[in-house]
DNA sequence: GGGAAATATAACAGTTATGTTATCGTGCGT
DNA sequence: ACGCACGATAACATAACTGTTATATTTCCC
């Protein structure tokens, strides 16, 4: 399993302007990221949550790759596949497991 | 102050349409209501609130009516302007003060 | 009652996010 | 080499959301 630090890492080196995103808007690609985060951890492919969350893999990759911020419907459904909980401050965005 | 409950006794007596909306999408609903709840704890106006975000009030009446749910980013800026902090997880949608 | 403040709603144009199919590139195992 | 799984991306149509002005209605207070 990843670090928070190793996955932005690599997502840095695949894709540089990733890193420039990141500094302009940091909690909303944060959470194209904790999403990610949360899938791996839970041992799902892209394709497996899209068939939970009756979406197509390419709309998981989309979100996280943080192309668009996930409607709040959208998160709502995500979440629920993850069995995830986000907490969203001024200060924070985090993803984690709820069980 | 209101308690949750006296705020949606109030909102479904204005309109009874809001009960069925709520049974039918709770959380989708409740981010509206929360929302509204925070922003009157922190005895601001909706035109004040427009203010501080960038808005204009009858957007903010809007997403409080719950007829569109917030995008990410307009989520956001409103959790900034009121310090609040969203939990959102399979079982539970709340905004809270976080000072 | 009257005036001001607050809230609600309509309408319109523009932007963002979804949903989808198709396709491509990469990695891995046989 | 081939097949499969996985993830990335493009393109298109459409729904959802924003931003706005104008206006109506409600609420509050003197």
């Amino acid at each position: 399993m990843k670090t928070h630090r190793q996955y932005i890492t690599e997502r840095i080196e695949k894709k540089p302007a990733f890193a420039q995103d990141l500094a302009e808007a940091e909690r909303e690609v944060t959470i194209a990221v904790e999403l990610a985060k949360l899938r791996e951890q839970r041992g799902l492919s892209q394709s497996q949550l899209a068939r939970m969350t009756g979406m197509k893999q390419p709309q998981i990759a989309r979100l996280e790759s943080g192309a668009y911020m996930p409607a709040f419907g959208t998160l709502i459904r995500i979440l629920e596949a993850l069995k995830g909980k986000l907490e969203l401050s001024p200060t924070e965005c985090r993803v984690t497991c709820c069980r």
